[in-house]
DNA sequence: CGAAACTTTCAGTATTTTTTGGAAAGGCAA
DNA sequence: TTGCCTTTCCAAAAAATACTGAAAGTTTCG
């Protein structure tokens, strides 16, 4: 496989990927093509090597600064912005995790929180089987939530040597 | 707040998450609902709760049904299917991360492998550079999916707990 | 078997999301 | 300040996705 070939197929396949989570698939491209490029690019070389417009570009690249995941580079002399992606994975994922539960996680508990709140008057089947449901939910969500607050905090070897002899125990234990 | 509203309230903000996952809207509402459900419900019910036709909750139910989340049930004397949802959050998780594990995960690590054999002849930047981002993602990717092997195996509250110490020791040690 | 009860499919329609391209705004150097 | 280069904004267009309703299919039962 040549090193284009293998660049493309790299760029589909996370666009892919992203796509199936919720994140636009230009987005997960533009992502792709900036973590796999040793230099950052223009927006104009992004337009160009995704064939897409240059307000899409735009769009995306701001959307990705926002996510925290891609920056800015002022090259002197030059008077056009320059973009490129964080290249250390773990920390993108770290990024990722801080901005999905900022931006998700915390409203889901926020409503489950408040619509634990019902009236609890009426002990008929249904409240009790909502009450039940929201409770279990919030209780997992909740240490969903501490868990991703621990990754985001650790350092990646620790993590997933740490996790490595959780493994490890419930194999032998 | 009545039990109603609260159920309503629940059903938009699941729909609304699930939406932000790459999981159609619809598709989490039908799922929120048969959640706060206590008794299984018929088609005919979901497509009157939720304002939807009956091709929609058709189509929703079976894709639930595909993903492991909702079952069919025959009550004796009916003559129409009636449908629940696993009411255990937690094995509703392991549910879902065993699907986009098989959906998702693997291709991807498929196709990182795939993209590593490249041609290693032309040692340029851009091809170090490639490579590099390439193992260190296959690297992360690999070990998250060794981690969701873990959660899909283990029980809850061994899972729970042990995160649980690891947070501790960190905080202390 | 045939009708009734129910489920599934699917072509067309509607809705939502993404993309485009041009206009406006920003900023810099002369 | 003007002219040039670039970025940003945004309304309209296009594309993708989801939904509907009716017809076709299936099962059940008299």
């Amino acid at each position: 496989m040549q090193l284009d070939e293998a660049k493309d197929k790299f760029i589909q396949a996370w666009g892919a990927l992203g796509s199936n989570w919720g994140i636009n698939r230009t987005m997960a491209q533009v992502h792709a093509l900036l973590l796999v490029s040793p230099a950052s690019l223009s927006a104009d070389e992004v337009m160009e090597s995704l064939n897409i417009s240059r307000g899409n570009a735009n769009m995306n690249l701001r959307a990705l600064i926002d996510w925290g995941l891609v920056s800015k580079e002022h090259k002197s002399g030059e008077r056009r912005d320059y973009f490129y992606a964080e290249k250390d994975i773990w920390q993108v994922a770290q990024q990722v995790i801080i901005e999905r539960r900022k931006r998700e996680l915390k409203p889901v508990l926020k409503v489950l929180e408040e619509v634990k709140e019902i009236e609890g008057a009426d002990q008929t089947d249904e409240t009790r089987a909502f009450v039940e449901s929201v409770n279990n939910l919030h209780s997992i969500v909740g240490q969903a939530d501490k868990f991703l607050d621990i990754a985001v905090n650790a350092d990646r070897n620790w993590f997933f040597e740490t996790l490595f002899k959780m493994f490890n125990r419930k194999l032998q234990g």
